[in-house]
Formats: C-alpha cells, sequence, structure tokens
DNA sequence: CCGACTGTTCAATTTAGATTGAACAAAGAT
DNA sequence: ATCTTTGTTCAATCTAAATTGAACAGTCGG
C-alpha cells in the first residue's frame, strides 16, 4: 500500500543472522529441514508479524519453500497466522512457549512413529508365536517382548516430557 | 577355521527383515543412518555375536559400512565387543537395556548439541545488551533470555529421561 | 470482466550426507 | 620374511530429501 519502491538491501544483521543459525542447528537434531529453521528463527526474533515475501526476502529462499516450511510449522503448532489484520496479506506470528513447541512435535513428529512402531512390533509377536524351532521361538519372542516393553517407556515418558517443559 | 567353502545365500528371513526394518525406522526418527539401524537390528534378533562379515554378507552393506557403523555404534554404548574368544576375528553383541541405549544417544548426540546451543546463546546474550536502541535492546534480550529458558529446560529434561527409562 | 496480487503445488534440480570400495595398516600364521 | 586374514580410512559416488521456480488457483479492486 504505501512504500513504493522498496530498497531491497534487507539483509539480516549479524545478531539475527547468529539466532538463526541456533535454530538451524536446533531443528537439525530434530531431523526438520533446514529452512524451518531458518523461518522460525526469523519470526521468533522479528516484532510483529511477517508476510511470506518477508522470508524470501530476508532469508533468500523460495517462495515455495516459505510457502512449504510455514504450513509444516503451522502443523507444528509454531507458528500461527495474525488475526485482525485488515490487510489481504497474511502475517505470520511465533509461538514461543515450549511447551507448545514440544507438544507440536511430539504429536505430529514422534506419536505416529511410535504408534506405527507399535502396530509393527506386535504383528512380529503374532508371528514370532508360530515358529516351530521351540528354541528360536523363545529367544525370538524374548527379543520382541523387550522391544514392546520399549514402546511402552516410550509412551510413559511423552506425557511426562510434556509436563517438564512448562516449566 | 571349519565350513570351507560357505556356500553364500545367507538372506535374512521375514521375520528378521521386519525386525530390522522396525529399527531401520527407529533410527531414522533419531536423525541417525539407515546403516545403523540395520546392524543394530540384526543384532538385536541373533543369538550370539556377528562378526564384520556377517553384516556385510546378510545386510549386503559394505565392509566399509559395516566398519564406520560398528563405531558408531560402539561410542554410543549399543554394541560391545565379545570378550574371551579366542578367535582372532573379533564378534559384537548388542546393549540391549533401553537405559543403557537412551543414555549412550543422549551422551553422544544430545548433550553436545544442548551444550554448544548454551554457549553460542550466551554469546547472544552479550551482544544484545550492548545494542543502542532501547526498544530493540529490550525486544532481543527478552528473546535470547527465553532461549535461556529454553536450554535450562533441556537440560533439567535429561536426567529425569534417562531415570524413566531405566524401566 | 480483466488485471494485479497473494499464496500453493509439484516436477525438476540441487545438496547434504550416507555408502562404497580400493588402498592401506596391523597382526597372525606358515 | 612372506602371505593371509581382519579391520580401518577416505576420496569418489550415489541417493534421499530439501529446495527451487514456473505454472496454477483463488481473490480482491477497479
Amino acid at each position: 500500500m504505501d512504500d513504493l519502491l522498496a530498497s531491497d538491501h534487507n539483509e539480516l544483521d549479524p545478531l539475527e543472522r547468529q539466532v538463526v543459525d541456533v535454530f538451524v542447528d536446533g531443528v537439525r537434531v530434530l531431523g526438520l529441514p533446514r529452512s524451518i529453521g531458518e523461518i522460525y528463527g526469523l519470526l521468533f526474533i522479528s516484532r510483529g508479524g511477517l508476510s511470506i515475501d518477508d522470508f524470501v526476502e530476508r532469508l533468500h529462499i523460495s517462495k515455495g519453500s516459505a510457502s512449504q516450511g510455514l504450513r509444516m510449522l503451522k502443523n507444528l503448532g509454531a507458528v500461527r497466522e495474525a488475526v485482525g489484520g485488515a490487510e489481504r496479506r497474511t502475517y505470520y506470528e511465533p509461538a514461543i512457549e515450549l511447551k507448545r513447541l514440544a507438544g507440536g512435535f511430539i504429536r505430529e513428529q514422534v506419536r505416529p512413529h511410535l504408534e506405527s512402531g507399535k502396530t509393527k512390533i506386535s504383528h512380529l509377536a503374532e508371528k514370532a508365536r508360530h515358529i516351530d524351532d521351540p528354541e528360536r521361538r523363545e529367544f525370538l519372542s524374548e527379543r520382541v517382548e523387550r522391544l514392546e516393553t520399549w514402546m511402552r517407556s516410550g509412551g510413559r515418558v511423552l506425557p511426562v516430557l510434556q509436563k517438564l517443559l512448562g516449566q
């Protein structure tokens, strides 16, 4: 609307760059793509909301990357669309409560794997039960049972984790 | 020593394959390479120790992969060399206590990142303190402080995690 | 209705990092 | 001493996944 002819030297200043890098590192540990870290990191040290084009210009990433990254971050509950703006353009704000971030990650990335793992393992348990050779059956059943114990431990740990991270 | 002319159809049977796949999935969630999951998975459902060539033959991976994978697994405390063998060849056995596995992963993969993160963030905090514009300084300091809080939470959670996973 | 603006999609490309395999080192066996 | 057996190293290669960007869909303004 205003600032026609916006000049294009919106480079990240050194401090911003460093914060973004911290998040890039952070998400890599979690197995998420770098762009996710960059986008969330930039949001995290910016006052007010940012639009897609802000990410494109300041991080030098493509519009496609920004769009997909923001979608994932929304799914993780790490980002929300700013409300109330009478604008057409949508602005994004970061969720900055660790509890919420951890919760989203657990819900979207951890639980699904845990669940599918449990399923596969219970199929394994069934198969193991029908092995002919008794020695082999016993051994494999014991190991599969151990896997089941692990999964249960995992399931029990997650809620505690979430509770502990809510301060 | 014996079995000269060992025939080479040591294919994984379906149940073994499935167990290995569970571990392949598992390690991917943890951000570790597939070969790590294959090697550990095969050990996990095998009685007695396995040698490097067992992994090469049965998993169809290269000797290099097996060697590097076993090294990483040793560092993680997930695998140990079998003792007592009068053999030249070294045999490997899996550690199957979840507590030990989780402990190794936390020690080798999580803590280092957490520590380096803490360092970077305390540098950031220092930098933020010297920003001229008071509004910007206040905002950035608050955000960096929040990062420090996150790191502390992370640090506090790990021991609890380890305790909970020890049954 | 048309044109400008905003955001999404997905096939093609790029890239990070996992895997390979040949050369090498170490340590027995003969 | 030489050959064999076992395991490691690391530059080259391969591959899975992230990123790009052009085409597309939707929507608002005039």
